[in-house]
DNA sequence: TAGACATATCGATATGTATCTATATAAACT
DNA sequence: AGTTTATATAGATACATATCGATATGTCTA
């Protein structure tokens, strides 16, 4: 589960939700969507490390450029993670919870 | 946008995950929530405002008790709004920045 | 080789947030 | 009416994070 945090993190940032719409049609490498967004290289630096971590950005060295492209394997992920979440099944946490549960008692 | 990083934002947490988990086979009341997690009511109650506030959780008071129940719309919602933003699509931002894309002149 | 360019890292700051204790509000029960 | 029970709010604290300027690292080019 501390992926799927570690993912959810990573979309909860507007400028990165920017990135990966920029990103979505092709790779680009930082100066780029440097351009694209108000922010200073620093910082796009620093958006660009956390989604790389979060596994929804890939990266590779090209001269002195680093070549930024989505990850579709873990947008994918996340979909499933949160249709599972979200949906009904048997291995939930409230089996040990509803056995106290006041409302079944009502 | 800013309803969708809401929505990542109440996700990027531990125990809302556990929450959202728990409220997947059927309504609970913030009690029995409490006693599954390791919390102080307070905090449940403070969890319980961001979940219903982001939409992915809905309530209903039932005389002394809050009966939560999970609003699947909200989360399809979020599903296709990440299937959307990582595929590739006419109307995205790079639009604005590819045509002084280095990359696109090597 | 020196300078220009692309990216990463460091350190500082301001803002956001998860949690707690204490207290308030509200409903049910005796 | 007073007490218990369920939830919400207020205020405090500790930690996380988004951003910046300054600087370091690495790569190309003249």
């Amino acid at each position: 589960m501390d992926k799927e945090i570690e993912i959810f993190k990573a979309l909860s940032d507007k400028n990165r939700l920017l990135i990966l719409d920029m990103l979505s049609c092709g790779e680009l490498c930082a100066c780029d969507i440097m351009e694209g967004l108000n922010l200073t290289q620093p910082t796009i630096s620093h958006h660009m490390k956390i989604l790389q971590h979060a596994g929804l950005v890939n990266s590779k060295k090209s001269g002195k450029w680093v070549i930024y492209s989505i990850n579709n394997d873990t947008s994918q992920e996340i979909v499933n993670f949160i249709k599972k979440l979200t949906s009904y099944k048997e291995n939930c946490i409230c089996n040990n919870v509803k056995s106290s549960c006041s409302i079944k008692n009502k």
